[in-house]
DNA sequence: CTGTTAGCGCGTTCAT
DNA sequence: ATGAACGCGCTAACAG
């Protein structure tokens, strides 16, 4: 590594070394206006050898001040759940030659606002968020401006704007009807914090399916870890440690899903368990789960973004993703006290 | 969603709401300057009503066009080992204020230089990538030119570069020490493919602990699969299936070590295995591992960066992480001929 | 086909 | 403490 800062070459310097003006290599070099074949070849050995490389913030200024990038703007990025959704939207906004500007508020609501408007400063072109704060009205400004915002898996408060979220109360209705279908009548629901949208959400459809089966003494079932961070382990051992123990336990996100069934393993009398969010594994272990595609959030987030920069007008949009249950055989454990598990009739 | 698309206001229009120049506008702004603290309440006032936002892109323009991202340009998105280095480097640029700029090359070498170019275009302040393509010389310009280039996981080709490694060798050959020590002798060694430097690497690790336990004929238990994307479920079903299989297996990266447990998972009688690069649920299930922090990985590189950007001389550094073995049961299971698991002396 | 002028939004260098 | 002029690298709008 020496230290010979050799400077960057322009396009004055292409331009002087070339013996033609400023805009003839514009031209020659963005192919946009028309060139002789022979300057042409004259600016690019030029440029070449100037080892030029144009400077797209400057064109870009020029354009009207905005970069090529999209911000997706995330809690905590050690979640794979995120890097999911991070994946599908890179994979979509490549295909319009967009880069992807990732950042954190490390799920700290009071960060939202300072990260989202760094990224502004830096002239995003959009911005994709989930949302963590109490509040996105600070953003209407912004949005009125022109940059499109779309919200992911939960969508904005006070803010006018697409969003992107999965079929939540659906997808534990689906996984609550199947366990009672093979005979629980005591299901445990654990998950973390309450506050969110999603488990909001999860709970609702979990407390109307039992309801759908005139199951209506569930609540001391419901563990929702009150703090970000606290493991589902902990919650699992309580539930099993009542006097009336569930028969069956439901996760309402990736974490409690792998917290629980690390508790559950190894466990007996088996526990009857359905996981939400498919991960590695759960197909070889046989464990059930409320599954959806988090790529194809990604993906949806940036057709939003990349439609709403198509045609800024028209309502906002609101997608639902579907969610849907894998079968794998944890979820299908009957209650110890079924009529088919028992030894005799 | 309306389309009353409002001008974006600029540091003149502020000026002139507030009744001064431009200047004492980016003065107020910036604080850098001084400023009455009046003519600074006025044009704070102003900047809100007009819903002012500084240029970060025009203001990095003036000081020399560069943007205040780094690109972290990365073969395949949605491997979870890429995810984790990422989040090693954008929390460590995020001490300094500094985001991450993330860019697919689809693992395609030839698309490498393509995707870098887009993003110097950009005038990304630095860039991190993990070299694909067999040549990085295109970068050398970029280099000089004061761009800090770093290389993780894989040492660039024909490029003087920073770069942060692990220690693969060493990783491999405790593993093939700790089978050896068990009694195992006929170790198989299943890997992504061969061209890669991390896996050429571990092969030799492998082959150098067999040598020096004076075993001499294991190259029919090597298996490297010739393209990616082939996975080690096959290899392993070809190691079980010779005449004379081995009775312990290593995997060489993480989505060999996922492959091949699937393959060996409720086998009998019971093939020790340890893997490369630790999971989720590996601890759960008892898989010995060599493991790694590749959090810290990304980190590593980002600090290299910083380092590089505070002082652009010095010769190149190359950091070595460590690696080390995990046990946790599987890779403790003992060959099946062993005087310890015989029932009876 | 090519060059000139002007200006994108901001900061620097002088002045005052 | 404040302002005017100029320039960062590039391109639109006009020449010629």
């Amino acid at each position: 590594m020496t230290a010979e800062q050799q400077a960057r070459a322009t396009l004055a310097d292409v331009a002087r070394l070339a013996g033609v003006s400023a805009k003839t290599v514009s031209r020659a070099m963005s192919g946009d206006g028309s060139v002789s074949e022979v300057t042409r070849e004259r600016v690019m050995t030029a440029a070449k050898r100037l080892r030029f490389r144009p400077n797209t913030l400057a064109r870009n200024l020029r354009h009207g001040g905005v970069t090529n990038s999209v911000a997706f703007v995330i809690g905590d990025i050690t979640n794979p759940f995120y890097f999911n959704v991070a994946a599908g939207i890179e994979r979509e906004l490549a295909t319009k030659g967009m880069t992807m500007l990732l950042a954190t508020t490390d799920d700290a609501p009071g960060s939202e606002a300072v990260v989202v408007d760094a990224l502004l400063a830096q002239r995003v072109r959009a911005l994709i968020i989930v949302p963590i704060a109490k509040d996105q009205s600070y953003l209407e400004g912004e949005r009125q401006l022109g940059t499109p915002v779309v919200c992911v898996d939960r969508p904005a408060h006070h803010l006018v704007a697409d969003s992107v979220v999965l079929q939540n109360r659906l997808g534990i209705e689906e996984a609550v009807r199947s366990l009672i279908a093979v005979g629980h009548r005591k299901i445990g629901f654990v998950c973390s914090p309450a506050e969110l949208y999603t488990h909001q959400e999860r709970l609702l459809g979990y407390r109307s399916a039992l309801l759908e089966a005139g199951i209506t003494d569930s609540r001391r079932y419901e563990r929702l870890e009150p703090v970000l961070g606290a493991t589902a382990e902990e919650s699992v051992r309580e539930l099993l440690a009542l006097d009336d123990p569930p028969t069956a336990i439901i996760a309402g996100n990736n974490r409690a899903s792998t917290a629980a069934w690390r508790e559950l393993f190894n466990r007996s009398p088996r526990v009857a368990f359905i996981g939400f969010d498919d991960f590695e594994f759960a197909d070889t272990l046989g464990i059930s789960v409320v599954a959806y595609d988090p790529i194809e959030l990604g993906r949806e987030a940036a057709r939003l973004v990349l439609a709403r920069l198509d045609d800024p007008s028209g309502p906002p949009r609101q997608i639902e993703l579907p969610t849907h249950l894998i079968r794998r055989g944890s979820g299908e454990v009957p209650p110890p006290d079924a009529p088919d598990s028992t030894i005799a009739p």
